[in-house]
DNA sequence: GTCTTGTATTCCTTGACAGGTATATATCCA
DNA sequence: TGGATATATACCTGTCAAGGAATACAAGAC
């Protein structure tokens, strides 16, 4: 279990930078422009995801190319597993709707 | 689009207390019991979770009886969406073969 | 009423982290 | 070689969050 990284993916503008990477691999200047970050907050960015594992980078002359690595993510999909059976199948919505009714006549809810 | 479900969700206490919630609803002392918190802490953290949507409350008595909120995840799980179609795909992991390979020969991998 | 139990809140300290600026490092080009 | 471009790193600073201890608050038991 990797720890590093839900804290990687709490930071916005590293979810952002994520979700550029995702549709296509990029450099590191072009990165800054899009998120509309500085050079160093970027790379700085960067880093914390790949020690995270979930970008890996591939140089290319001065350039540095980072490209996502979605296959990391699969550790929060499985965090996620057992919650997304519970709410597919509305067991929180119909506990929530039973917390609102009173089990017998008299109880108040709440 | 929630702000507070990443930060609440990358302090590891606060999921292993969603990971409690997820099986049985359970009042603060109990829960301290359980993840090894104290009481001022395990309170702390729920307020958290309760910020983000993560938990929900329910008096009795003088005890509170907090239970998980799985819905919440969804939008996780919406962020998620588009990576685990490139994960599923396995198409990181053709893309990492691919840089393992130089295109041309006489290129060095790496 | 007082005592006890269960929980929330406050204050404090400490450590981590993000942004900004400057600088070091590396590679290309002329 | 020297300059330009691209990136990483170091340093500083302000902010925020977590843990610990003490305390306030609420509700039951007597």
């Amino acid at each position: 279990m990797n720890e590093l990284i839900w804290p990687a993916l709490a930071e916005p503008n590293r979810r952002r930078i994520l979700d550029v990477l995702r549709v296509q691999p990029c450099a590191v200047g072009e990165l800054a422009r899009y998120v509309g970050l500085g050079q160093p907050q970027t790379s700085k960015h960067l880093g914390v995801l790949r020690a995270a594992g979930l970008v890996s980078v591939h140089p290319d002359a001065q350039r540095r190319v980072y490209r996502s690595r979605p296959s990391a993510l699969a550790e929060i999909d499985s965090w996620l597993a057992p919650y997304r059976e519970l709410w597919t199948t509305s067991l929180d919505a119909l506990e929530m709707h039973l917390d609102q009714k009173p089990l017998l006549p008299g109880e108040e809810p709440k």
